[in-house]
DNA sequence: ATAGAGTACGTACCATAGTACAGAGTCAAG
DNA sequence: CTTGACTCTGTACTATGGTACGTACTCTAT
């Protein structure tokens, strides 16, 4: 299995996502469909390693957009491009926290009310939305 | 406009949605529809406070689905329901802010040693994909 | 030689919260 | 009495990241 030619199932497996991500991903065009021997292709390190990219960038909370374009980018000519996209993509993971801290916080004050309130009195949660 | 009869455009401009939204919270059972004269609807202050408990609600991160069930509670009766509905909610938005924490977080760092580095030098961000 | 597992390809579908648009009807002002 | 703005209804489409399925084909083991 170490011998850099893969079907598909082994392939993504090593990485552990489903053969259709796999496939979704070239559709998308972040992965390139390998050459076919007798109708099956082979992936080799090269997919591995992009595949690999692709689930790291991922974690890192970029979208498959941007990470398309990521893997576009040659890292010694289009270092201000990366840091860039990886500027604009930390901004709207900040903006997206505050707006579900805020989210939290109210929900958290509402379950307190709630919690205080007697069985028999109206529901805080349900009164504080209709004021 | 204060008549407590509103057609459905100036029903949704009070809470600043399009009548697009309205139609669509009607579809999905969150707002009644309300009795037509001649062909247009006419809508009233019940369907004014429906319609910002909507919103309150959506703003505390619940979603259409929830809110449908907090909808159909009885505030005095169903107190329990909705502190466990809260309670699931806020559950799961602190693990969404957690995910989205550790994404900034590491997007951060690598931020952090790409300004660092030299212009010169391979990206930092490609390459922490590509290890 | 054949069964079963896996693959290729194309298309449809999932959740979420809407948005867009076509075609027909209605209403108020000029 | 017609024009323009608005409404009603139904359907399709958007973004995001996949998932599911049917048909045909290939490869491997027995």
């Amino acid at each position: 299995m170490k011998k850099d030619s893969w079907t598909i199932g082994q392939f993504a497996k090593q990485v552990d996502v489903t053969v259709e991500t796999v496939r979704y991903y070239q559709r998308q065009g972040l992965l390139d469909i390998p050459e076919a021997s007798g109708g099956i292709r082979r992936y080799g390190m090269q997919d591995l390693r992009r595949l690999k990219f692709i689930r790291k960038a991922q974690e890192a909370g970029f979208t498959l957009r941007e990470i398309k374009e990521l893997i576009g980018l040659d890292s010694t000519q289009d270092h201000h491009r990366a840091y860039q996209l990886a500027m604009r993509r930390l901004h709207e993971l900040d903006a997206k926290i505050a707006e579900m801290q805020q989210a939290r916080d109210s929900l958290k004050r509402l379950a307190g009310n709630c919690a205080a309130g007697g069985e028999s009195k109206p529901c805080a949660i349900l009164a504080a939305f209709n004021v």
